[in-house]
DNA sequence: TTGAAAGCGCTAACAT
DNA sequence: ATGTTAGCGCTTTCAA
């Protein structure tokens, strides 16, 4: 096996706790003593083994992070940042896909418990009564979803989806449809709701439709739909579904934005790569990571449960353009600072 | 604190080291008072501290996954189809980014060795001596990188940059670039020699750019580069930079793949998503995540290190096109069989 | 400032 | 088939 705290003290002639105090306790040993004890320790190679010390302090440093696909270009960045964040705290990040599953999720969430000082709970599919539940068995904070009394981070998806609407209303469209998400989406509800009040605001009308998975094949899958609505313009629950309704509607000879604008959601790398760039409410995502996992280390600290909105912002590329109630010669930049207000 | 073993052993009347039993080694233990001790348990809402098992048995039960940028497309799916395949077997994984920097690699490895029964180093851009002194740590399975006596999943990227090349000649290209990724990288190497070798024997030349950092704004960066080479074929390390490289291209008016012709290598989502949709060798990231994690559990049960090379795929998309040198008439799909080959 | 001793939750001989 | 006991590597009272 492995040196353990045991050679150190044999190799440096003192006691085990005092080889434990100069790693958890540094100021309760001598100097001397210390530099001595860190100096075989390094010798040695020795590195304290955090699941024995997990087993008596209770605190594992370890925290687990579950989000619902991991190959979903809207998760990376945010996995990236909050397992860097943490790191540079000492912790490590279990990470671990559901696969969109409910199931799953609870499973997962009593599977880390035990080893994990809390759980990141990403865009979670479950229910908000099953949240209840499994913040009894390990503090959680959630991402992507407000619950009463919950830790929670979100992005202010509403006020982005107004923005968006607001953009699309201002080009003169009058005819909206919106792409949404996968059921159990506390964002798809979210961007729904506020876009229809938006759109009634602006006395243009929202065809929803839906649900579907966050994939773009789900969005080139609604192409017939979309047209079959009449809409200018489509607003999408996020990049990937966008991105696939764009390509698909242009394969038909559709173009875009000259016959139907098309907003995404996230602003994923993606969106800036294809043609035309993607109109977009930008999500920070890696904030939302790092605002996450403080929030969690925090959470042992006071038993305050905060919760953080980030702002979202609406990137204006070139998928929007004029709509058919367009006051002569409009251009998508001349309504941005409207989509602001 | 939570339930223990011992509140179950009370709650059914045994002894905790039946109780244990019946978790680790149920068939010695008999079948009425198992599904008894299995009730109180499930009950009392038991469930098994790993940390503690792992401190007698050893096995922690936990693998490290170490990976270059958690951010780069390339990665999620191998991440998914490891955790998820982990799972499968009753582990739990945890996910580090080295954002490309070897020291934070070789710290990360150090850092997780004692948590974990071994570790996937994914893309190491550490030395092969670093690897070596690595892996008498920790187990180590490492992926895209061939090192004598270590166990390694590669895809056989040598093959797949060949089938490009003999794609580019054979549609009449003789002046071809390689767009070349990032230092330390194994891929990398084995792309730029096996390019060269193909170029030579199609009668080629081959100008190498780079390093590169293996980003889309790498790629984009590259575009005077290349241009002033003359060339009217470019492979590109990875899909990312050839992307990058695509749209910077046609920002300049220079038509793809009329005027040069792009290759990317990995496949990602995005080479389907945008125009030109993206030609591209592409890798079995999911197999080899998976496979890797069979690796690594396979370790201990017998000393076998082996290694194992997927198969890569060229396909071929919209972003290559005949070149000065090309038979009339030809297309990309005529010469299809010819890389096959 | 350091040592001694107990014990975190669990498994693994060994005994019964 | 079950109970007893020792102890994994570490921290943390309590004494000295």
């Amino acid at each position: 096996m492995a040196v353990t705290i045991r050679d150190v003290a044999k190799a440096s002639g003192v006691h085990i706790s005092t080889v434990s105090r100069t790693f958890s306790a540094p100021h309760l040993v001598n100097p001397e003593t210390r530099t001595r004890v860190l100096a075989t320790a390094e010798e040695l190679g020795y590195r304290p083994n955090r699941a024995a010390r997990a087993l008596i302090t209770g605190r594992t440093h370890n925290i687990g992070l579950i989000v619902a696909d991991i190959a979903n270009p809207f998760f990376p960045p945010m996995i990236k940042a909050a397992e860097t964040h943490a790191r540079r705290r000492d912790y490590h990040v279990f990470v671990a896909d559901t696969d969109e599953d409910p199931v799953v999720e609870t499973d997962l969430v009593r599977a880390l418990a035990k080893q994990v000082d809390g759980i990141l709970l990403c865009s979670p599919r479950m229910s908000d009564d099953q949240i209840e539940l499994m913040r009894r068995e390990v503090p959680l904070v959630v991402v992507n979803r407000l619950i009463d009394g919950l830790p929670a981070v979100v992005m202010d998806v509403g006020a982005g989806a107004r923005s968006a609407v607001r953009h699309l209303v201002g080009l003169g469209h009058r005819h909206l449809v919106y792409l949404s998400g996968p059921r159990g989406s506390w964002t798809n509800r979210e961007i729904r709701r506020a876009a229809g009040v938006a759109a009634r605001a602006g006395g243009a009308d929202l065809t929803v439709l839906g649900p579907h998975q966050p994939v773009s094949s789900a969005g080139a899958d609604a192409t017939e739909a979309v047209l079959a609505t009449g809409a200018t313009a489509v607003l999408a629950y996020n990049d990937l579904m966008a991105i696939g309704l764009l390509q698909s509607l242009q394969d038909r000879g559709v173009a875009v934005p000259e016959q139907i604008s098309v907003v995404g959601f996230d602003d994923i790398a993606t969106s800036a790569l294809v043609r035309p760039t993607l109109t977009t409410v930008a999500n920070p995502t890696a904030a939302a990571g790092r605002a996450a996992v403080d929030m969690l280390l925090q959470q042992g600290d006071d038993g305050a449960t905060g919760q953080v909105t980030l702002r979202t912002d609406l990137v204006i590329r070139n998928s929007t353009g004029p709509g058919p109630y367009a006051p002569a010669g409009a251009t998508a930049a001349q309504v941005a600072a409207y989509a602001k207000e």
